[in-house]
DNA sequence: GTCTATAATTAGATAGAC
DNA sequence: GTCTATCTAATTATAGAC
């Protein structure tokens, strides 16, 4: 039986929009069940493909979740303000605030991220050390040295420096990352005047009020 | 082939023992994988004893996953101080403070209630919907209402109420739900010291200084 | 490049011997 | 209550026709 919708079959495409399509497929795959509880055809069956060309474009399943996780990677990085510039004391207290905005913000519009790195950071695996290698220490040293400037001129709230980039990330995505739990007890956290309470709530909760 | 380790079979130890070994196994696997990407056959090998068993002491693996669940919650209820006391203004700094530190330690100790609460809250589902009606509703309600009283007195960071259950969450137990990304970029969380700064931090985070 | 067919493995659940 | 065996279904990966 045949993997896509049925009647007729797919015709040629071209590669990349297939390509696109199970990337696309994959992120809600992955984001909503894990690398492990996700399978392969749903996601060839979503992205109206077989499931045998997941193998094809990709090598396996394992290079489908780093093509995704790298392309919301790519996105996240449109969404920020060059987190990683160097700053002074003078501009540190405002890219502090842009970089938070722009994360809660990301994490609303594309909680996906999110959830694929909650579901790998719950365990030791190759997929992990893999995304913490090529992409979370860079990320998080500039977080780190941006944290010290504002320590540094008292802009800082009193966060302790190893933990300050695991709190920040939890109070500025697990709103959205578990919003299937929020909805059920009657919040909208995607709504854009509560996106932009969240933010303005994060933000304060890391710096002291001036 | 036999399930349990190899070598002598099992003899009888008694329902207790085995339900008790279970869901301790079940409680490691489902925090690593999430519901879907759990086996019941890995589990059973862990508590040494055979994949049938699961469905003879539990009726489902569904079944398991809720008695793992209610085991964890009534661990994090021994920990935490009495977290639905009604309060007066006098007592809610205190109350909240304890609360949050008693938020920190359990999360530290025993991160698989968060890792296990975040893999379900990252999809709509049964499971999830279970546990919000008859867990997180009210623990949320009673949450919000302490976050009233510190609003009201003056105590409560800007923090918005409809944000701050998730944002607490999230800044108490992401860094232990993920140490295992955590200690690949060289920090250990659950070090007593360690504990104790982010206990502070995120009380510092959530609490306006008196 | 697409699609079918299939290999090799594993999943959860159940029936029945002991 | 334990354990073996088995059923049905699903998994990823691969080989080969078109």
């Amino acid at each position: 039986m045949a993997t896509p919708s049925a009647g007729r079959s797919r015709v040629n495409r071209g590669s990349e929009h297939v390509r696109e399509r199970l990337i696309e497929a994959a992120i809600g795959e992955f984001a909503a069940h894990g690398f492990e509880g996700s399978s392969g055809r749903r996601i060839a069956t979503t992205a109206e493909a077989h499931q045998s060309q997941i193998n094809y474009h990709f090598s396996s399943k394992d290079d489908l979740w780093k093509a995704s996780v790298e392309r919301l990677l790519a996105e996240l990085d449109a969404q920020l303000v060059d987190p990683l510039a160097e700053v002074d004391g003078a501009d540190a207290r405002a890219t502090f605030a842009a970089t938070v905005r722009g994360l809660v913000e990301f994490a609303a519009r594309r909680p996906e991220l999110n959830r694929i790195m909650m579901h790998e950071g719950a365990a030791p695996g190759d997929r992990l050390a893999w995304f913490v290698d090529t992409h979370t220490r860079t990320r998080h040293e500039a977080l780190v040295a941006l944290w010290d400037v504002l320590v540094a001129s008292g802009d800082a709230a009193a966060v302790d420096r190893d933990a300050v980039y695991h709190s920040l990330i939890g109070a500025a995505s697990l709103f959205y990352a578990n919003a299937p739990e929020a909805e059920l007890l009657g919040i909208e956290p995607t709504r854009q005047a509560m996106i932009d309470r969240h933010a303005a709530s994060v933000v304060a909760m890391f710096l002291n009020p001036r």
